[in-house]
DNA sequence: AAACAGTGCAACCGCCTTGAG
DNA sequence: CCTCAAGGCGGTTGCACTGTT
């Protein structure tokens, strides 16, 4: 047995919306609203529409500050950022971009950005390609991860493209507004890290998923996304710790992060605080320090150009050749 | 000028999620 | 809990428009 229809299909006009219909819902939604209700709507409006198409016509074409036409290059690393980051969820790249439809990128990815990526890419001679990542080769647990949904996962890279691996520290490149010319690597990289099982089974840590929604930091270029287990907890016994972009799924604790929004920056207003999860500057929420570093480990100086995601684990015994933590990120200098 | 191919986008379809009862 | 209607969403379709031969 079928599914039932959400109206009846024999009595419902269909096809694109005369403007007479368009004037008809837009008086209507503009007096009444929907009254949340689009089943009951368009016999309410006078309209011989189902109650579906009603919604769409109204949230894709009719509400106000609808932004129509060409797409800008800040729209365009946005919506490449978001797209490298959570795969085909529109509505919430849409949330990102006032006046934008899920509709309305959806299609513009489809039919324009996604050739144009490709197109980038395809010039780019393969030799530059990354083929291999050694990345923590006894560390990946199994099972290995599957290939991601969308062939194209990430698009941006950082002006270093240092990939080095030794078992004191590891620089690579994520996050910039460049495209990207070796997206294999990358690729691998965050696919292995996601595997990286750190200093205890319970501390899973994610860079770069795919699978929770992101944010865009405040220099437009990508964000990363840091996934810790069981911090919840600890989130909330830091107190005041409000983060502006993370949820709560499967008990994780989800952490955006990247470039413009570094987990820790000199540019701070507040000493010795640190910016988490952010879109804007002037969302970004400032913390102590030491209250993330007990959070999340230990904090990175920022290079100053806005070109550091690094992050520190909380293992006092790995430093690096500068002295510095262990860490998983980038750094320029 | 006609035929055909390619492109863009509005609209639809149907699955999944949510929440009220 | 369970059910089911309604909303939300991503994938797909169909058609109008434009470009090419």
């Amino acid at each position: 047995m079928g599914r039932a229809p959400c109206c009846d299909k024999s009595n419902v006009k269909r096809g694109p919306w005369s403007p007479e219909e368009d004037a008809k819902l837009k008086q209507f939604i503009e007096k009444y609203g929907t009254a949340g209700n689009w089943i009951a709507l368009p016999q309410k409006a006078g309209l011989k529409r189902c109650g579906k198409s009603c919604r769409l016509r109204w949230l894709n074409y009719l509400r106000p500050n609808i932004k129509h036409g060409d797409f800008s290059d800040d729209e365009d690393r946005v919506i490449c950022s978001l797209y490298a980051n959570i795969g085909s969820r529109w509505s919430s790249i849409a949330a990102q971009l006032p006046g934008r439809t899920d509709n309305d990128i959806k299609n513009y990815w489809n039919t324009k950005l996604k050739k144009k990526l490709m197109g980038l890419n395809n010039i780019i001679p393969s030799s530059n390609y990354n083929q291999r990542s050694p990345f923590f080769p006894s560390q990946i647990a199994s099972p290995q991860p599957q290939p991601q949904p969308h062939m194209i996962s990430s698009f941006f890279r950082d002006t270093s493209n240092a990939v080095v691996c030794n078992n004191k520290s590891i620089n690579f490149s994520l996050g910039s507004n460049q495209y990207c010319d070796y997206l294999q690597s990358q690729d691998r990289l965050v696919n292995s890290l996601k595997y990286c099982t750190l200093k205890d089974s319970n501390n899973l840590l994610m860079f770069g998923g795919t699978d929770v929604a992101s944010c865009f930091s405040s220099d437009g270029s990508c964000s990363h996304q840091m996934r810790y287990e069981k911090e919840i907890k600890k989130e909330r016994e830091i107190g005041n710790c409000n983060f502006s972009n993370y949820e709560e799924t499967h008990q994780n604790f989800i952490l955006d992060y990247g470039i413009g929004n570094n987990i820790i920056s000199q540019h701070d207003e507040k000493p010795n605080h640190v910016c988490l999860g952010s879109n804007t500057q002037n969302d970004q929420l400032q913390y102590d320090v030491e209250q993330v570093k007990q959070l999340i480990g230990r904090g990175s100086g920022s290079d100053g150009n806005n070109n550091n995601n690094s992050l520190f684990f909380n293992d006092e015994n790995k430093t690096d050749e500068r002295g510095m933590y262990y860490y998983l990120g980038t750094h320029l200098n």
